[in-house]
DNA sequence: CTGTATCCAATCAGATACTG
DNA sequence: CAGTATCTGATTGGATACAG
């Protein structure tokens, strides 16, 4: 679709899912959207860099959300053989085509109270 | 905020709330972007509409989340005095200014498979 | 028609301890 | 450091019946 014409939002027809619920099927949890609010902004966070930026998740939620991004392809899982271990996630080209969505999220963060 | 300038994606600085973090909290979950969406497009819908329009909602989830938006401003709640009654909701200018967001959203489910 | 009341299932998440 | 294991609690959501 071109991003230069106008975009109409609807709902999905008879047979095809709409676009909108496909995308909050992918992105549509409170840890989901703020993990990769950090990639986006950051590109590259380690396990622990990530576990410090956000205030209150537990590791065990962060594994989960991060494997679960990991296999729709929008984060990418990198392990250096060192001692101690290093693991790197990297935000994909696709998750990066995220960042519009955010940018609007974050125009209407401004606005509340 | 200016809507022409180019807005960059930040995390919350130390005692403030990052804007991405509060819109999450007010829209963030998954019936809430559905009813939104369907406001968005339409404008003014009824509770039965609503009901049908969503594949899977039950009555007690929507009544809850439609309570929850209405407190936030989002939708307006509009009861007329007949038999049978009518409750109408419709979307409301601040809850109109998430349509940017949805605009991206469904920019994004797009280009998913 | 527009909800509410119940009851129950599933998912999500927090705390903490522990392993490679 | 980077997780996993375990246990527990909170939130969300579905089914159904029923009330105003």
């Amino acid at each position: 679709m071109d991003t230069l014409e106008p975009l109409k939002l609807t709902k999905g027809t008879p047979g095809e899912i709409c676009p909108i619920e496909k995308t909050i099927d992918v992105i549509g949890t409170k840890w989901t959207f703020l993990i990769l609010r950090d990639l986006l902004i950051d590109g590259t966070l380690r396990f622990s860099d990530l576990l410090k930026s956000m205030e209150g998740i537990s590791p065990k939620t962060l594994s989960l959300r991060l494997k679960q991004l990991e296999e729709q392809g929008l984060i990418e899982r990198m392990v250096y053989p060192e001692v101690p271990p290093r693991v790197e996630y990297t935000i994909t080209d696709k998750g990066k085509q995220l960042e519009s969505i955010f940018i609007e999220l974050k125009r209407f963060g401004l606005t509340l109270p």
